[in-house]
DNA sequence: AGACGCTATTCTGTATACAGAAAGGGGGTC
DNA sequence: GACCCCCTTTCTGTATACAGAATAGCGTCT
């Protein structure tokens, strides 16, 4: 693989599960060295990085970990619901019925039996991008495909925050294994409400325990 | 300007009016040649265009535009729905009445005497540019404008293949007044409906007259 | 004492040089 | 005559060197 996909795909998982705090700043030559590459492929991760919205470029500065305040996590959801409210209506439509009738007896087993250990709730994580793999394939659809990914990326930040509330995340599962049988079903409408609903439920919880975790509101030193 | 950003939006421009065509090879050091640069910024600006979208990689035999077929053709209009649906509701919410009722004046405006002129269709284009960024503006969402401008630079190398029916142009611009009017009185729904009706529109269009001037089904030669 | 300006340092942005891989052509073989 | 292999050539990917801009720190002037 290309040095610069790896840098790419390195600083993506440390920003996505917060080695890399918001609002870090990113120094080419001291990121090149940290990762024992040069700075012309660490440039181009880091423009890659730009583009997904993950970093941003400070005037002459360098670059730094995008902020993540209570407000852009409440817009982040408010796009998000749009698109997956698309994208549960088309799998609804074009989706195989089989595999998300696999996805639903994975979340029912979660949603009685996930337990508090690290290993297990990784596991749940796991389960849930099979879930979103399956939904774009479903899709046919590269462009939604594209701007799905993205802005799952973004909340693949915030998703950490639920990760220590076992009752939520069982509840969440309930939720996606409902949003599963609509689409087998068929039913564009129910799978719409179902993701608009547990998106709904989602965002509600992290903003509840929000104020005990978010230490970065966007800084402006 | 940086020479990237330079060479980035030359090759957007270049790609968007067709001056580039789909399939189009793109050589890293002829086209650095061309723009009278070194490859380190051009690649950068081949980067971000293919974060766009605009072109892809082929293995190892460089970059090159995009293919636009018509089942991409719609795949974008699905997706572009959507977003702009959302942002017609949320403009509707939060948007600034005043502008959009100058806006609904001068779409009135082209309805009534749009001419076949070329500079009197720029002028046009330029007034969807307004109502855009219009849009954009009443969000409050970077992360939905993110996306939405994405989605519209692809929308916008589709859109020149209307450019010559004045027809059509003038019933597009009687469609966008209704949903500025819709804004500006508030009205959630009827703005996303007119959305709605207005990108459906645009797409059975764009599909009607599409077997004569596509000439770029996806290209495997 | 505070503010302004200058200098030195550091970092970004660009060009270029080099190595490795992939594709195309030519020659040979079956 | 067709197919396969090797060689050449060209292009990509990476490293490094250099120039210009911005910032921080220090000194000086008011």
């Amino acid at each position: 693989m290309k040095a610069s996909e790896r840098a790419y795909h390195r600083l993506v998982s440390e920003i996505l599960d917060g080695k890399l705090e918001p609002g870090a700043p990113l120094g080419e030559i001291e990121q090149a060295a940290r990762l024992g590459i040069s700075r012309t492929p660490l440039r181009e991760a880091l423009l890659k990085l730009s583009s997904d919205g993950l970093i941003e470029n400070v005037s002459g500065r360098g670059a730094r970990v995008s902020p993540l305040s209570r407000e852009d996590i409440s817009q982040l959801y408010e796009t998000r619901r749009a698109l997956e409210e698309l994208a549960a209506r088309l799998a609804a439509r074009r989706g195989n019925p089989q595999i998300f009738a696999e996805l639903a007896a994975d979340f029912r087993d979660a949603e009685e039996n996930l337990t508090e250990a690290p290993e297990a709730i990784d596991r749940y994580y796991q389960l849930n991008d099979r879930f979103d793999t399956a939904i774009d394939e479903s899709l046919d659809n590269p462009y939604l495909v594209a701007v799905l990914r993205n802005i799952r990326q973004h909340a693949a930040r915030i998703r950490r925050i639920a990760r220590r509330d076992i009752k939520r995340l069982r509840r969440s599962a309930s939720e996606t294994r409902v949003i599963c049988e609509a689409i087998l079903e068929g039913e564009q409408d129910v799978a719409a409400h179902a993701t608009h609903l547990h998106l709904h439920h989602s965002l509600m919880h992290v903003l509840r325990i929000l104020p005990q975790t978010l230490t970065h509101e966007p800084t402006n030193p």
